[in-house]
DNA sequence: AAGGTTGTGTACCGGAGAGTACAATACCGT
DNA sequence: ACGGTATTGTACTCTCCGGTACACAACCTT
C-alpha cells in the first residue's frame, strides 16, 4: 500500500550505472545521477540508500548485464577459447557507442581521496576475483590435458587479466575498436602451442 | 630580492607528484597536498599557479623522473629490446614500494567530474603520445630491417602500451612485483621470431 | 469516502573544497 | 640601519557536495 514508485528501479539503476561508468564514483555527483536516473533526490536515497550503496548496487548491475559475456566466456570448452571469448568480449564491450569508454571495473575508482577509499577497495577486490576466476578455469584445463601439466595458470590468468584491463584504458585513451582489436589479436599469439 | 622562499620547489613538486599519484587529481585535496609539500596553501599558489597548473608541473616531473626509463628504452637498439625494456621498467616501477602503486598517467584521471575534463583529456594525450612514440621507434625498426617489413607496427604499439597499463592497474589491485613480472615476460611470447 | 501509508518536491543543513585578502615576516641592496 | 620586496601564516569567502526535514500528493484498504 501507499503511493506506487513513479519509476522502475532497475532502469533508474542502469542510468545510474552509466553516469558512474562515465565519471567514476568521485566524480559524478547526485544531481548528475538524479537527473540521468529521471527522479529527484529523496527517492535516490529512499531506494537505493545512499551514494556508495547505489554504487555497489549498479556494480551488481554491471556484473549482470555488461559484463554477463564474462560469465559465458568461462564456461567455453578449452583455455583457448576462454581467453579469445573473454579479449573479445572486453573489446567489443569498450567499442560499443552505446556505453562509456572502458570498464567500470577500472574507472570507478581506480585512485581516490579517503572518503571512497572502500569503494576503491571494493573494486579492487571485484578485479581480483576476476582474476581468480580465470585462473581456476585454466586450472581446470591443465586437470583436463587442455593445457599443458605445469602451466603457470596465476601467471597466465594475470596476463588475461592485464590485457582486458589494459585495454580498458586504452579505451579511455580513445583508441578506436579497430585499434583495440588489433591489440586483442596479437595478445592471443602467447597462446602456448 | 624579498623574503627567500623557504622550500625547494622540486622537492615539493615530488611530494605532490606522489600525492597526485596516490589519489588522483580529484582525490586531492589542497589540504593533503600542501600538508605533503610542508607548505602552506599561499605559497602553493604563489609557486605553482592553482591546482591544475600544480598537476601539469607534477606531470613534467613525473616523465623527467620515474617514467625516464621510457626514454631510455625506446634507445635501445633492436625493437625486441625496447619492448622488453619497457615492460621490465613498468613492473619495476609499479613494484617499487617507495612510489604509490601503478601510474601516474593512468591514476591521475580516467574518469572524473566535468571540472576534471582538461585534466582527463591532457592525460589521454600524453598516453596517447606514449603510444605514438612506441609506434614510431617499430616503424624504424622495420626500416632497419629489425622488424619484418608489412610489421603492424601501430597494432604492436598498442598491444605493448595495453599490457603496460594493464600492469598498473593490476598494481593498483594489489598485485605483487612477481605476479607483475611473471604477466610481462608473458606478454613478450608474442614477440615475431 | 476516509484514513493510513508510502512516494514526491522544495527547501534546507553541515561540511569540505578551491581559491584569496591582508597583515606580519625575513631577506636584499644601499 | 633602513626601506623595498617577495614569502608566509591566519583567517576568510564562495561554491558545491552529500544528506535530510517537512509538507504535499497518490494510492490501497476497509
Amino acid at each position: 500500500m501507499g503511493r506506487p514508485r513513479g519509476f522502475d528501479s532497475d532502469e533508474a539503476l542502469d542510468r545510474a550505472m552509466e553516469v558512474f561508468w562515465r565519471h567514476g564514483y568521485e566524480g559524478a555527483t547526485i544531481p548528475n545521477l538524479t537527473r540521468a536516473m529521471g527522479i529527484n533526490r529523496p527517492s535516490l536515497y529512499a531506494a537505493f540508500g545512499n551514494k556508495e550503496e547505489l554504487f555497489r548496487k549498479a556494480l551488481d548491475r554491471y556484473a549482470a548485464g555488461p559484463t554477463a559475456f564474462a560469465r559465458e566466456a568461462l564456461a567455453e570448452p578449452t583455455a583457448r577459447r576462454v581467453a579469445e571469448s573473454l579479449l573479445r568480449g572486453a573489446v567489443r564491450m569498450a567499442a560499443d557507442g552505446r556505453n562509456p569508454r572502458g570498464c567500470l571495473l577500472v574507472h570507478g575508482a581506480l585512485a581516490c581521496g579517503e572518503q571512497a577509499e572502500p569503494v576503491r577497495r571494493e573494486l579492487a577486490v571485484r578485479r581480483e576475483a576476476g582474476v581468480s576466476a580465470i585462473r581456476e578455469r585454466f586450472e581446470r584445463a591443465v586437470r583436463e590435458n587442455d593445457l599443458p601439466a605445469g602451466t603457470d595458470c596465476a601467471g597466465l590468468a594475470r596476463y588475461v587479466a592485464t590485457v582486458i584491463y589494459g585495454l580498458a584504458v586504452q579505451a579511455a585513451s580513445g583508441a578506436t575498436g579497430d585499434e583495440l582489436r588489433r591489440a586483442a589479436e596479437l595478445a592471443m599469439r602467447v597462446w602456448p602451442g
